[in-house]
DNA sequence: GGGAGTTATTTCAAGTATAAAATAATTCGC
DNA sequence: GCGAATTATTTTATACTTGAAATAACTCCC
């Protein structure tokens, strides 16, 4: 390029003169950064105006709707890589709903479970139909080979960062 | 597809027996959230451990860093995308460290300018020279031509979700 | 130039989030 | 079985975030 022809040839200072260039990669990141806030904060907005439920919410009952008979408070805080307290907190609230239901575990005391009360499963799968449509919606300008690529190279970025994490 | 054909031929029907399925954005969308979580977390982690500063603290300061003349609030707002509120508070938490200098603007006395000290810019630079590589590292499994389709379907996500949303 | 509407920011209450420490129960090795 | 290490969750303190209401300053129109 133009502007490496441009520095001077010192091998022993190019170094010091043009640090390797990762601007790219910041970009990348702050465009997925964009991304997910502009669809994150329509569907925050969207949740509250129809059913005057928040994400953190939704996003919990949408675990729990997959594990009908419960998943223990760490499961869910692993999946929704969120803190155990914050998970505490977040089941404390549903749970006061009504749409949610705690229980010990029958053989650990440790453990509590945690699953959708009927009501909270009827609750959640009228959002979810929404919510479903809301997301199809705003990613409905890629088409299905543009999605297809997209969720592959997502895919290979979890990959890589789980990797360089170690 | 043989799912398709496996149904009831009856198109009176067909929509209640099928409604169209938007699972596959679902997919995409989910990804794209654990995605950045799983690198946003990491990011979060390394920041306090090696620089003991935030997230926010940090984006709010490159944000600043891009602006030499310094920013208004609502434009600091406007382009983390998040409350203004939320700026409120983080403005006055990085002035009280001295990172960060806050000055009426001289021809409106409703707006403020906010710009980084020369101690905040000289503390955001090295910490962004780290940053950069970190980001350059978690991205690192992606060649450059993956990089720019993930970088363009981004893009393409992001202007589909902006025309969705009007 | 005075009031209506608009814009910029702050305040407020509630909720969400973290890290670290505390509590409580289990498992494992001996 | 006893104690050490581990595991599951809660608590605590602090920070971040939102939406809505309040405050204050500007603009514009008549």
């Amino acid at each position: 390029m133009d502007e490496a022809a441009a520095l001077p040839l010192d091998v022993e200072t190019k170094v010091i003169e043009r640090p390797s260039d990762h601007k790219d990669e910041l970009r990348l990141w702050l465009r997925l950064m964009s991304c997910k806030m502009l669809i994150e904060n329509e569907i925050r907005r969207r949740l509250r105006d129809n059913y005057d439920i928040t994400l953190p919410r939704f996003d919990l009952m949408a675990q729990l709707d997959k594990a009908p008979g419960g998943m223990k408070l760490g499961e869910l805080s692993q999946r929704l890589m969120v803190s155990n307290g914050n998970i505490t907190g977040l089941v404390d609230r549903l749970v006061g709903q009504g749409l949610l239901d705690r229980q010990a575990a029958p053989n650990d005391r440790r453990t509590h479970l945690v699953k959708l009360t009927a009501e909270g499963r009827r609750t959640f799968r009228a959002m979810a139909a929404a919510h479903e449509g809301w997301i199809a919606d705003l990613f409905g300008g890629l088409s299905s080979s543009e999605q297809e690529t997209l969720m592959r190279l997502l895919g290979k970025a979890k990959v890589s960062a789980r990797k360089a994490i170690g």
